[in-house]
Order: structure tokens, then sequence, then C-alpha cells
DNA sequence: CCGTATCCGATCCGATACTG
DNA sequence: CAGTATCGGATCGGATACGG
């Protein structure tokens, strides 16, 4: 089976890959995967993430089905984000592919410096 | 294990995340796992990709050492990009992102509607 | 505490033109 | 055939300010 079967843009997989691998997702969701969490606790777990993208990172999550947000009404307010069993389910193949670039890491960096060295 | 060990944006894991979940190289690899194919023929294949992004994305491909590129010096000229064994050794951890996509894609578009009406 | 709103520079990306 | 070069619009992402 091809990764893609349309090797197309608007392969129905692509639309939701996008939504999963961007620069904060993976990241959110293995802290998350530790337990349920506040924004704040999720925030100070990412280093160099700012506010705004980790709001749209969350929001994004949450559109997709792979965390809950429940708004605790305390004063301050809280927000707990909690990882779904949808979310859950992402967490293997995530895994395989941050193993594989964990086990190649210096295979690609000798590449790319062999390949530099060549230009 | 998590995800990303150090929950940083400069995790060496990310840095090289970041390299193969783009637009197009999981379509790309994907393509040059079935046989070795010049330029025009792969990017026959990608439907709505291009000429320069496919060249980027090539030039990444080959840079991280996942596909070889090799001019044929024969008028007018033609160039044969093929995968390497690393390439080779990445395809399962994407087959099975792949595989989440397509088994989860109903659920995930039902969690997109449910929450867009919240909305 | 947990956001939203706004601005602004950097970056991407497609379209186009041109070359060996 | 397989690129490179360039340009302009769109988009991203951080910084800042403000609000419930």
């Amino acid at each position: 089976m091809p990764v893609c079967q349309q090797f197309d843009v608007n392969c129905p997989s692509r639309l939701l890959f996008d939504q999963i691998a961007d620069k904060w997702s993976m990241m959110v969701l293995s802290v998350l995967d530790t337990g349920p969490m506040r924004f704040n606790g999720i925030k100070r777990h990412l280093e160099g993430v700012t506010q705004k993208a980790l709001t749209q990172c969350l929001r994004r999550l949450e559109r997709n089905g792979l965390i809950t947000r429940r708004v605790i009404p305390v004063s301050p307010i809280a927000v707990e984000y909690e990882m779904t069993p949808l979310g859950r389910t992402l967490l293997p193949p995530f895994k395989a592919l941050y193993a594989w670039t964990m086990a190649n890491l210096s295979e690609v960096d000798a590449a790319r410096r062999a390949f530099d060295s060549r230009s």
C-alpha cells in the first residue's frame, strides 16, 4: 500500500497529516500523555512556545478530537486539557516516527555534511 | 518513552521531523518506492505540485540522504531520482501514520463537525 | 490565569521568464 | 528536460497590549 493512494495534495490522509505534523502538536500530545494539564502547565513544559502558538495548537487538537478542553470556573479561571482516547491512539505511530529519527540522526547528519561539502 | 524527550523546539528529533513531514516529501518517497524515476515523471504523479516546490523537496530529500540524484548526460539532459536504503527504512513508520489517518478520518471529521457547530 | 486582538517583519509559495 | 532567478501576494509567527 502506498503512503498516499492518490499522490494528490488533496489526499484525505494528507489533509489530516498537516494538522498533526506541525511544530508543536507532537510535543503537546506527548506532554498530555502523562496526564491532564492546565494551559500554563503545558506552556512551561514546551520551552520556546509562545502563548499564541500554543493556543492555536490546542484549538486545532481539540477541533480534531485529540484533546478535550475543560473550563474550571474558579477565580482566577482554570482550564484543563486532557487527551482523548482517539488522541491516545495517535501516539504509537508518532513514537514509531520518533524512534526512526533518533535511530537515524547520525546517518542523516553524515549525509547532510557530505551533500554540503559537495556544493 | 515520550515522543520528544526534551519537549524543546530544538529537540534533535524535531529538527529532522520538520524535514520529512512537509507538504510533499511523504508523497515523493511513496512514488520513488515503486522504483527510480525522472523529474517530470515524479511531477506527473504529484497532482498540484509546482516545479519549484518539487525541486526544493527533492533537494532536501537528497541532502538528508533519503534519495539520490543521478544526471544522465544525454540530450536533452535526464535526471533520475532513486530511493536510498536509508530512505526505504523511513517508509514503515510513515505507513503506520498513514494507516492511522485512514483509520480515523471519519472520527476526526465527526469531531470537527461537532466542534464547529459548538462555535 | 487564560485567553483575544492587533501589528509587523520574515517566510513561504505560485507564477512567470529564462537557460544549458 | 531539468532546472535557476525573480517577483509579489499570502501566510506565519512573535511581540505587545488588553480583557474576562
